[in-house]
DNA sequence: CTAAAATAGGACTAATATAGTCTTATTTAA
DNA sequence: TTAAATAAGACTATATTAGTCCTATTTTAG
């Protein structure tokens, strides 16, 4: 359904929240009762962050998560790419090689992996930095003031 | 899993075949013998792909489907909007209003609304014409020749 | 040195979404 | 009037995702 998954949502939450205090430790407890998230969830997701190195953590008593490295450099297709299971494209063919038995002479894959490209690029330029402070995105000032060649049927 | 679903996938193809031959009528039976797919499946899709006007129908003996408009005119994006029962959006809560207690001071929200607009914009720019013959898509000069600010990881 | 407070890994269950099929009704040409 | 089509939608099976729980390990404090 062209969604990014519940974790990931959870995680650019997490994130936000970590990014919004570098200098802290989060404890898993003490992010459920902020955020309004049950603990099992959010450790999930964090354990998870942590194998992609987009969080520390250190263990035992006193212990917790902080970013690993500046909110500015951490992208929306990284936390993506850690909390989402299947490899990134929009469809099963464009992502995986080998799912089709006509994938040599399908035009259509190459395509969908143009729009992969570009879709992953958007995700790419968008840092948790710009999810926490309402900038405007480096892409829509691109994008969006273009004359639309066909109207979105919204 | 930011993917689209299989319907839309198999939709792509579908449509693709029909612009291919846009002066004939093609049967269900047909197509699901020329792209190996099965007939009750495909039968879905069109179905789905005609309620939304982007491929008009011919019923009774010797009947069939084709395209409702020039290939041109028909964008990736609106193809999706037939196929996706959810509407458009990469997370729940900016795709549908009303899914969070804290929706008023979340600013992650707004955030997640500028990326789906920018994607959906990616989207809307891709039409069933470009998807048939491989011509670099409009967006893909824009935005992946600018030098990266950050390092994708894939 | 032991207890308590943390994270780590991963198995497991439940809920949800998607895929695919089938049945019945309607339309049209021969 | 029959055969070949599409239309609508219910239904079933499968796959994915969400969420929880158990066990092991690490670290601080008393």
């Amino acid at each position: 359904m062209l969604r990014v998954s519940k974790l990931t949502d959870y995680g650019t939450l997490v994130l936000t929240h970590l990014a919004s205090f570098p200098e802290r430790l989060f404890s898993v407890t003490e992010l459920a009762q902020v955020l309004h998230l049950n603990a099992p969830t959010i450790s999930k997701v964090l354990k998870a962050l942590g194998r992609h190195e987009l969080v520390s953590s250190v263990r035992g008593a006193h212990g917790g998560y902080a970013l690993a490295r500046p909110a500015t450099e951490i992208s929306v297709a990284q936390i993506i790419d850690a909390l989402e299971d299947q490899p990134f494209g929009l469809t099963e063919c464009s992502a995986t090689a080998g799912t089709c038995d006509i994938e040599g002479d399908c035009r259509i894959r190459a395509n969908w992996q143009r729009i992969n490209a570009v879709v992953r690029r958007v995700l790419d330029d968008v840092s948790l930095a710009d999810m926490v402070q309402p900038t405007p995105l480096a892409t829509e000032a691109l994008l969006l003031r273009r004359t639309p060649e066909r109207k979105s049927t919204p």
